[in-house]
DNA sequence: CCAAACTGGTTTCATTTGTAACCATCGAAA
DNA sequence: TTTCGATGGTTACAAATGAAACCAGTTTGG
């Protein structure tokens, strides 16, 4: 174990980044081809068709994008007219956003779809594995959002 | 639980996907902060750091970039002598990438930067979920790669 | 009240990325 | 051999991204 060489193949940071990476490219092809959405698209899609009803940055918080991301996936969902913007009552700085007829058709087509993937992909794990992996990303996560 | 629903939040692409940015993100500001590196120029240097010499195609394979982003970050590191190519002997299309001695400081500078990041990010966890997320992520890697 | 600081959201511009086309070289098969 | 498909690597172009400036509206402190 020579101190000063770093080995890439098991540095977390990029083993994380990379399994990212594969599995999010992998399930990208699904929106990607079906609708040709790119990923803060499929987000925001996915946030609406979940709560209903959320404001941009509310998306932002919920989806870890960056605003200029919502903006811009807002924007193209409105030009599908997937969804539509509500001026707020009493901050007139703030619209609500909402899944039109056929946002909310093409949502409901994705759900089983993402699902599948996600079955696929954890049913190749034991059930251990699977145990580890999702504790494993909870303390992760845990402590990040603690930091 | 209303099978028309996904929850985001529990999705796992989105998990590993919004996990590994936070940390990437975080890593990265160590090689940007301290010598303005991009993260296909990271790799690279780190690559050759750790295996002395390779050609890009190694490059891209070790640290799964694809070859474009290997080119641009050869060129880069290149332009700062950082690397140094050799023709091959036998076939001309292939350039055997080294550091050059610059490079090598400039790796050997962030090694131990690296190992210290990564360590603090464990000893946030118990002993427990350490061993679950390095169990996890490797039933993961096991299973993409072999399909 | 009113200025200053702040917040929700958009736009602009530079940088990064992905795709595909490309050039040169190599290897295999006719 | 010659030719044709694969391979190492670069380049051109379009699309995605991030940072910062920006606009409008809102809150706060004097």
């Amino acid at each position: 174990m020579e101190p000063e060489i770093l080995e890439l193949e098991s540095f977390l940071p990029y083993r994380l980044y990379r399994l990212a990476d594969t599995v999010s490219r992998e399930f990208s092809k699904i929106y990607k081809d079906r609708h040709g959405l790119t990923r803060p698209e499929w987000r925001t899609l996915s946030g609406l068709g979940e709560r209903g009803t959320m404001t941009a940055t509310e998306l932002g918080e919920q989806s870890a994008m960056h605003k200029t991301k919502v903006s811009r996936a807002v924007a193209e969902l409105e030009r599908r007219r997937w969804l539509t913007r509500t001026p707020d009552e009493t901050d007139r700085r703030v619209e609500h956003l909402a899944l039109t007829k056929a946002g909310l058709t093409a949502y409901r087509e994705m759900v089983p779809l993402a699902k599948a993937f996600e079955q696929d992909l954890l049913a190749r794990l034991s059930a251990e594995e699977r145990t580890a992996i999702a504790k494993g990303v909870a303390a992760l996560e845990a402590t990040l959002s603690a930091s």
